[in-house]
DNA sequence: GATGATTACGGCAGTCGTAATTATA
DNA sequence: TATAATTACGACTGCCGTAATCATC
């Protein structure tokens, strides 16, 4: 999510506070897993191809009903508590 | 899930094909990451408590749409090439 | 004393960061 | 030659498994 809206593995690493290679590597696996580019490299950086654009609506859709799950979680705990 | 599936960490941990202390470990730092108690110990294994119920079917749903996900996105590559 | 979860501890796999390399304009 | 990604490589963190311990019937 992040190389995507940033646009650049460099920059997404810096707002994650990482360095460039291992997200470089993580994306790398990410394509390796789904047996498909999720990324068109350019030399000015990385643009989401289709599949990339699937995944990232998916992603952040995923990332979202954890939160609702972890909140819910914690709701249903104090309840008991 | 397995574990609530189970209602045993032991029998969890063969169908997962590891061992009891790992998967053990897992539920404790799963359930100090949420803040609350996920399942009930008794003698006789692990019983889920009202957030665990919660939870489970929060994280059943989601690793259905992490496969939905993926489904998509291998689809959406090969449609491109 | 048996069953089942948890804690201690040593070894290995995986991921990080630095440095070097590759590729394109 | 400048920018950006990738590969090489050494170091460290984190997770696994075995063994020991705790807890309840």
């Amino acid at each position: 999510m992040a190389v995507a809206e940033e646009g650049h593995v460099g920059r997404a690493a810096r707002k994650l506070h990482l360095t460039q290679p291992p997200l470089s590597r993580h994306i790398l696996a990410l394509e390796d897993e789904l047996g498909t580019r999720l990324f068109e490299r350019t030399p000015r950086g990385m643009m989401l191809l289709p599949a990339g654009e699937v995944f990232l609506s998916h992603a952040r859709r995923i990332l979202a009903e954890v939160d609702v799950a972890i909140a819910r979680t914690k709701g249903a705990g104090e309840g008991e508590a």
